[in-house]
DNA sequence: AGCGATTTGTACGTATGTATG
DNA sequence: CCATACATACGTACAAATCGC
């Protein structure tokens, strides 16, 4: 084939390598999830970390659906839906007479999960999260409505600083009954955890709906404070409602974001396959 | 069970009653797609059909997985996928023990597809577009690495007003090679179809990839003038690349969105079940 | 252009597990 | 404890797309 004429994309036609994961695999799915997942989760799993790991690199072609049928002890159906699942969430791309690629995912997702920026470059700015309180919420609100009005909730006020260029506010609602770590854990743990380790570690469960609004408010004199903006400014409040694919929500979050030249990027979806 | 401790949302305690599909379901079944779709893909768009025509209501019971695989001439396997690809998308909620229900929509999506803004009381504010141009795309930008190099894009420049409350300003990115439709038709078809419905029915191909990012930028006078802002002022750009499953790009989209008082509701992903 | 070999995609039938009422 | 209904899993078969010869 006469490369100069061959427009696919790099990841496309790059891949001509199988990697080999006879050795990685067995080991991976030999350490269970504790209480266990589905067969074709732990699989999805292990060849995220397997990514995540350097074992897997992007653009790799993975193994295909027969041979990866044959080095674990799953049937073809569950290794179908396993790379399905991948597919599904972005992080490969499939093709009949092909095989499965790795797409390049630029960078891993690092904390917090739901307020990324990028530069012109399209790098993502790191982002210095700071714990500024904790409380248990009495009154009723989006929180409420969305968590259930019986249920105990904390609120968590952080303080996002995006690479030393500006600064996001955050209310992050939880109920505790489903997080009890949220109200055990003290609030300087909080710092050298994240948040995103925290949900995956408690639950487990797959995120398959995000619900996402954004309005322009004026921010409170707390607010504005610490995004560094005069009071009754307008700022953008992103609201992003978390759920499993069987409804119950995970949780709530309120990001006020001050006016910058960086460009916010929206998540769609994860299907909880995201490696903690 | 008493009603006044049942705290369920009303989509769960209203459901009782298993909606008919008895009569509906076989003839929707029978007008085939062309070309033939998968067969849960037809299934799900039947049973998304029945939503639209009102057979099927919101927190209504849909029959059980064998119930529609006695009804069907699919297998049970078949009948799950449909099924599940309806949950994943949003429409439905499915518990063991209990059955499939649909959820409250609100209101059926209507066009444009990745812009709709809700008032506090949590309706979709009616959206009346206007075509204002269409020119072929020679420069190089955003879309032109989206949509490939070498493609040729036409640019579909819209105003969306919002219930008279304030208009929104598009620039619409399309391959004609891959909707030619867009090059074909006259202006003035625009304004009495809807872009959702000309992607669909050209396309057939499932979206699976939605990404979206959010900047502010100063307006500039063309764009001004049409959402009604002095020239500079900051308003909100919102880019949208849509893409297959496979990493095909069907379109790219930038919105101009001028300050304002309502919620920007954001898709996360709809997985072609849309109903054209 | 044609023909296998490979690989994903769809589909069927069956069996068993788990949550709910 | 039982019936219902969704969830997972297995094994098999064939179709469709792609690639190399």
């Amino acid at each position: 084939m006469d490369t100069l004429l061959d427009s696919r994309p790099d990841h496309i036609r790059a891949a001509t390598v199988i990697v080999d994961l006879g050795d990685f695999l067995p080991k991976a799915l030999a350490a269970t999830d504790r209480p266990a997942a589905p067969k074709h989760i732990q699989l999805s799993r292990a060849l995220v970390r397997a990514l995540d790991e350097g074992i897997v690199r992007e653009g790799d072609k993975l193994p295909s659906e027969s041979d990866l049928t044959e080095m674990t002890p799953y049937s073809l159906g569950t290794v179908q839906k396993a790379v399905k699942g991948l597919m599904q969430s972005g992080f490969v791309m499939r093709r009949p007479g092909i095989g499965t690629i790795v797409k390049p995912w630029r960078k891993r997702l690092t904390e917090p999960l739901h307020c990324r920026f990028t530069n012109k470059e399209g790098d993502y700015l790191p982002v210095y999260p700071s714990i500024l309180n904790r409380t248990l919420v009495t009154d009723a609100g989006p929180w409420s409505v969305v968590l259930g009005e019986t249920s105990q909730i904390f609120r968590i006020d952080r303080c996002l600083r995006m690479d030393d260029e500006f600064s996001v506010f955050s209310h992050f609602f939880v109920d505790i009954d489903r997080y009890p770590i949220f109200e055990t854990l003290q609030i300087k743990d909080f710092e050298s955890n994240n948040f995103k380790k925290l949900m995956y570690a408690q639950s487990g469960d797959p995120i398959s709906q995000l619900r996402q609004s954004l309005t322009f408010v004026p921010a409170s004199a707390e607010i504005a404070g610490h995004i560094g903006v005069e009071e009754k400014t307008s700022v953008l409040l992103f609201k992003v409602t978390v759920r499993t694919s069987s409804d119950d929500t995970l949780y709530y979050q309120e990001l006020y974001i001050p006016p910058n030249n960086f460009d916010l990027h929206i998540d769609s979806h994860l299907d909880g396959l995201v490696s903690p």
